[in-house]
DNA sequence: ATTATCGGCACTACTTGAGTGCGGATTGAT
DNA sequence: ATCAATCCGCACTCAAGTAGTGCCGATAAT
């Protein structure tokens, strides 16, 4: 449904603490203590930030983790990435990402195919783009882009559903 | 896993086809008949465009759909609003926008929320500034936006429109 | 040794997505 | 009036993905 999973939601705290911390091995009980994210599921993230080169582990006693690279150096998408797999945003032409498979049945005649990739392509643009610190940051206010239209300037209310 | 569903795969397809026949009635049947589309569930997708204001329904013999608007002024994100409501991206700050509520249990301490709610807009502006137009037809040639920023400076660029 | 920590396997429960069946209502053609 | 094509609405199954948990072994500092 177009959302991140909260796995990378409990990924994105993590990394967050661990850039606060650049340098140091951080417990995983640490950041358990401090957010309400099940333990457990904890490590399951931490565990495939580590399988993704994007955290390193240290075991033993006083071990834990720790960034291997600065936060600006992280984008969102390699985060993502890590966590639930490049984003598909279509089941169409997305084969070489992940699994290389071209089986989308509709692919020959979808008139819509390479549209959907190019949406997919913008996301994960800005994914790729957004850096793990702009994220750390408490940001600038918000710009609702909502107001400046687009396409004819209707937009109507639209995001509400029932 | 942030990826849009096959309902609005379909849904994108279909309109697709309802914008080459532009002020004609055209019955599912049609468009089933055309594409690997499970009928049945075209129906229920076209319907649920049709509870949206999105197309407009003709019942009985000769009966079937047409856009309601030109599909110059019809957004993808308002496509993706009714066929699975509006993008959350993360389960934070989006009570607003659903189901009014506000029960993330991070939320006040959540390092990352606002960020979070920013990737969301910005997703969902790229749709709302996309018209079924531009989806329709044969795309120009792909324009990265990478190249231009990034991290936490605004992007906002490209959103092309037809 | 003891203790704190990561690592891996496997499992349950819940939610969502894809797809289907059936009968009813509406409308045009015969 | 009848028939056929079409939309409408409810409810249901089946599969897949998500969230979360349990257990025990491997490491390493003390």
């Amino acid at each position: 449904m177009l959302k991140l999973t909260k796995r990378t939601e409990y990924g994105l705290i993590a990394l967050t603490h661990l850039a606060q911390r650049q340098g140091e091995v951080v417990p995983a009980r640490e950041i358990g203590d401090r957010y309400p994210i099940p333990r457990r599921l904890l490590a399951e993230v931490l565990k495939d930030l580590c399988n993704a080169d994007l955290v390193a582990s240290t075991r033993g006693a006083h071990g834990g983790y720790a960034l291997v690279r600065p936060a600006q150096e992280l984008s969102l998408g390699e985060i993502v990435s890590a966590l639930e797999g490049a984003p598909t945003v279509s089941s169409c032409g997305d084969g070489d990402l992940l699994h290389g498979e071209h089986s989308c049945d509709v692919q020959s005649i979808c008139p819509i195919r390479s549209p959907l990739v190019e949406i997919k392509d913008k996301i994960w643009q800005m994914m790729l783009t957004t850096s793990l610190a702009s994220l750390a940051q408490p940001h600038k206010p918000y710009r609702p882009l909502a107001s400046q239209t687009q396409v004819n300037g209707s937009v109507k209310s639209s995001i509400e559903s029932p």
